[in-house]
DNA sequence: ATAATTGTTCGGCG
DNA sequence: GCGCCGAACAATTA
């Protein structure tokens, strides 16, 4: 799914392929798609003209000038650059129809990602990331903003970074690969980490979305970048999706629970409660 | 055919 | 009002 590294990689390819261009019109075949009016979403945008592909944690925020979209892919939201008249794929929701005769168009099987239109500089006000934590492997994500946000959650240590409300930027995916690579059972309590738990797990957050991001991110059911190619972090992985299979680190087979609802998987040995 | 999947939002509970 | 949990969303795959 696209977490962070993903979404960067993202916002790298769909960068020269949208900035400078001007919309015609813009077409919306799925209304849920757009958070808000999908005519003002209309209205507002033609004429407008690309102006940077910026991005917060999970968030993709394409400037235009004044206004700003705000883009979530959720599970399985992709952009690609095709043209105005090309046929439009069931799964494709939205187009961006430029003024040279290209298009931007947004496609989701799963319909669950969102566009919203905001005035620049408000977009800090926007549900999502109203109540964000600072970003992974961010100046702003300091080893003390960390433990001691730590200090004052009692929630689960997987669930916690899930929520993306101390730090955001990670999904299933890293969470599961950052906890085993720092030794830390997915279902310890934040605040009965040890410091050097939390030292290792700090690292651990940022050296793996840094190499992740070098990457171009981890493709393990549908991820594909702007230029429709895959990531090449799943090459890297360590324990997502491996349950059943032996730890690098110990021998011993992944064991997959759910937490909060959610597939986890960890090394019973390796990644025991202290 | 039914369950599992999965990021985020929302409603409800203490 | 906050921390926390579970359901909901949608469509596909196992």
């Amino acid at each position: 799914m696209p977490e962070m590294p993903e979404v960067e990689t993202v916002r790298r390819t769909l960068r020269p392929l949208v900035v400078g261009k001007t919309i015609d019109h813009v077409d919306i075949w799925y209304d849920k798609v757009i958070t808000g009016d999908p005519e003002t979403f209309k209205r507002e945008l033609k004429g407008k003209t690309f102006t940077a592909v910026d991005r917060y944690a999970k968030f993709l925020l394409f400037r235009l000038g004044d206004l700003t979209v705000v883009s979530h892919l959720r599970m399985e939201g992709k952009y690609h650059l095709t043209t105005w008249d090309a046929p439009v794929d069931k799964h494709e929701h939205l187009q961006f129809a430029f003024t040279d005769g290209s298009s931007l168009r947004y496609a989701d099987v799963r319909k669950f990602g969102r566009l919203q239109l905001v005035e620049t500089g408000t977009e800090f006000q926007v549900t999502g990331l109203k109540n964000l934590g600072v970003e992974a492997n961010s100046p702003e994500f300091s080893l003390d903003y960390f433990e001691k946000g730590l200090k004052k959650r009692s929630m689960n240590i997987k669930s916690l970074l899930m929520s993306q409300t101390l730090v955001a930027g990670l999904g299933n995916i890293y969470v599961d690969e950052v906890l085993w690579q720092s030794q830390i059972n997915p279902l310890t309590p934040a605040n009965e980490l040890t410091k050097d738990q939390v030292k290792c797990l700090h690292s651990a957050i940022n050296e793996t979305i840094e190499e992740a991001t070098k990457y171009g991110g981890t493709t393990v059911h549908s991820f594909l970048n702007a230029e429709g190619e895959s990531g090449h972090y799943q090459e890297k992985l360590k324990v997502y999706g491996k349950e059943g299979q032996p730890c690098p680190r110990c021998g011993e087979d992944f064991v997959k629970i759910k937490i909060s609802g959610r597939g986890t998987t960890y090394c019973l040995h390796c990644q025991k409660r202290v």
